[in-house]
DNA sequence: TCCAATGTTTCGCC
DNA sequence: GGGCGAAACATTGG
């Protein structure tokens, strides 16, 4: 999403001279002659920002977006005109903010924003001291933008396995594990902006440990039931 | 052909 | 009402 941003700026200030979609989802016709004032992303969701209201979009599983071509077989949720281009969205959610931004979203909880705010998130997370990592890295009103591949990567550069509760890691392990997501969600970023070529993973979708070469295990772990990669040798299990 | 997977919400049942 | 599980949505690749 951060990504996306990046890519759509030349839209910024443009108004939408056609918008396209599901009306069922979202009535597109509000957008017409609206100026985009701004873009802004929160964890995994993406907000088009207009005078009186902001369009939410979150891509879920199988989202996907393009910008300046369409895909015709798409099932199209979102499409926008601009005198410059076109921006176009498929298979997501859309949904409309009345409120300001401001008051609907806590930004410090974004792992990607500059008020992302890590002693928070030490306090929340030691509210949950029973809770395994798996599980926390996932919340997002804790980690906004931390997704199951991210969260993999974060235990691995750790040495954390995904099962350890909470209460039992070192405040201290904690404190890495916080940081490191915000430093793997720029890294990640790094990864986008370069084209997504040399191996952004290092455990995820992986086979062997790229530490010890240990065959790396794959397991559905945690309340949230979802796939983790991870190296039984080299991250500690604090249970 | 079938299943799993970058995610989240909602519904039904104890 | 909380917590859990299943279902729902929808796309692609293995």
């Amino acid at each position: 999403m951060f990504y996306l941003k990046e890519k759509v700026q030349p839209f910024i200030g443009k108004k939408v001279l056609e918008a396209t979609g599901e009306p069922k989802k979202m009535d597109v016709n509000r957008l017409v002659n609206q100026p985009v004032l701004d873009f802004k992303t929160h964890g995994k969701e993406f907000f088009i920002c207009f005078p009186d209201f902001t369009v939410r979009i979150h891509l879920m599983l199988f989202g996907y977006y393009r910008i300046n071509e369409k895909k015709e077989d798409g099932k199209l949720r979102l499409g926008m005109k601009f005198d410059n281009g076109e921006l176009n969205f498929y298979a997501c959610e859309t949904t409309i903010i009345k409120e300001p931004l401001n008051e609907v979203i806590d930004w410090t909880t974004d792992i990607m924003n500059p008020d992302w705010n890590p002693e928070k998130a030490m306090e929340k997370v030691l509210q949950k001291p029973k809770l395994m990592v798996c599980d926390a890295l996932l919340d997002q009103d804790i980690f906004s933008g931390v997704g199951n591949k991210l969260k993999d990567e974060i235990l691995f550069e750790t040495h954390v396995h995904p099962e350890s509760i909470i209460g039992k890691i070192p405040k201290e392990k904690l404190q890495e594990m916080i940081d490191t997501a915000a430093v793997k969600g720029f890294e990640h970023l790094e990864w986008e902006r370069s084209n997504r070529t040399e191996g952004g993973m290092k455990i995820h979708y992986q086979k062997a440990c790229p530490r010890d070469h240990t065959p790396i295990h794959l397991r559905t772990l945690g309340k949230t039931k979802r796939t983790a990669y991870f190296c039984e040798k080299c991250q500690e299990l604090y249970a």
